[in-house]
DNA sequence: TTTTTAGTTTAAGGTTGCTTAAAATCGCTT
DNA sequence: AAGCGATTTTAAGCAACCTTAAACTAAAAA
């Protein structure tokens, strides 16, 4: 497998997870930053070899075989990162981008000796649950967006969803870390923006596009 | 820098290293494992880029700014086996081939993050010295060639030269490792093989092909 | 139903890094 | 000094992966 082909099915894979809808070409090609037209052809590639449903003008799926390449990738990509922030104290905005390169050189033995360093862990540093070697999923029970805890209730941050840079770069100017304590204050029907209050009082006021990438357990 | 970039930089440095002799077009070929024009092409490319020093029909000489790169690569093949031999205990004969892979998609940022868990180290689990931020390489003060040991002489194995699996098999199979204590019992002139003598009194003959990848530390 | 338009596919072409085979050059031997 | 064998370069071509631009489809709007 190509890194190409590599990348192409896990983020197949991650787009549905995220967005819960098809996978369409456009998408796809916004996401890794390719032409459509190289969608297409790469698309059609991976169809013959059995890893993708593809038919033309309809959305992109996942074959048993593909999903299976994606969910090896996401794992070593996910271990990775915990090894990369826990063992080598890298900062949690880099190793997003060194776990790209990484999961895509790594041998499954290499793997499995980060995998028994770490202790079989079953979330990324994110919050992200690392697919098992039979893929299956760790399950994120009573894990939900930051938006359906109610206002005066209070949840511990469970997921940090990591988007881009920037993203990373607003978590931490506001504090927010996997573990924190928040308490929801109000929510704004007009923009979808959402107010917490941190440990110690201070009261913050998060955009309705970073607030969909909190996720947290009620308490 | 591409990953062919890289490794053909680095194999011009290790393969004049090693046989302390030019570097021919041939000689590459054949250690990277393709064909000789396919070497000319990229010879004249790094000639243009001016980290080769390229001119037809002679042997490739690096330049200044492509010694500093085979050097960064070859700190970073380095510094990831003894990781991968010391902190996740893989086996010796694997490290160089996963070395082989990662160190093309290793920042400096995160390849320093190794050198401090490692505690800034001088030397890899072959014995091979880990060059510097700054191409500085530890030096190797008395470490000779098995064969400059005389009949009689005791040594202690300071390094056994990675060539491929097998040589890192046979190794394994005399019980030759990096510290081992042995006494060079006779040397047979006629086909410059060596008979040494284990710790226990084990007595074995090694091939001149064999014994020129193992160096001591004369005792 | 027809038209519009957003999205997708096809077509043609570029770059990188490789291949084989033919031509050129080097430098040694006689 | 000329020729020969070994090595190197040049030439032509291929596969992977990408591009832009033109042609096409499907599904919503008129």
């Amino acid at each position: 497998m190509s890194v190409s082909v590599d990348n192409f099915l896990k983020n197949v894979y991650l787009l549905n997870q995220e967005t819960g809808s098809p996978v369409t070409s456009s998408h796809l090609a916004g996401r890794l930053e390719i032409s459509v037209a190289a969608v297409t052809d790469m698309a059609r590639k991976l169809g013959a070899q059995g890893l993708l449903d593809y038919r033309p003008y309809k959305a992109l799926t996942l074959m048993p075989a593909g999903k299976e390449v994606a969910l090896k990738i996401v794992r070593k990509h996910r271990l990775w990162e915990l090894f990369l922030y826990e063992v080598l104290k890298m900062d949690l905005m880099s190793v997003h981008e060194e776990a790209e390169k990484l999961e895509h050189h790594t041998s499954d033995d290499l793997m499995e000796h980060i995998n028994r360093f770490l202790g079989h862990p079953d979330f990324d540093p994110h919050g992200d649950p690392i697919p098992g070697i039979g893929g299956r999923i760790p399950s994120e029970k009573g894990v939900v967006l930051l938006r359906e805890i109610g206002e005066e209730e209070a949840c511990i941050v469970a997921k940090l969803r990591y988007r881009n840079a920037e993203t990373s770069e607003m978590y931490d100017r506001f504090g927010l870390k996997k573990g924190i304590r928040l308490k929801v204050v109000r929510m704004f029907p007009f923009d979808g923006s959402i107010e917490v209050e941190f440990p110690g009082g201070r009261e913050v006021v998060l955009s309705e596009k970073l607030a969909q990438n909190i996720f947290c357990i009620k308490q």
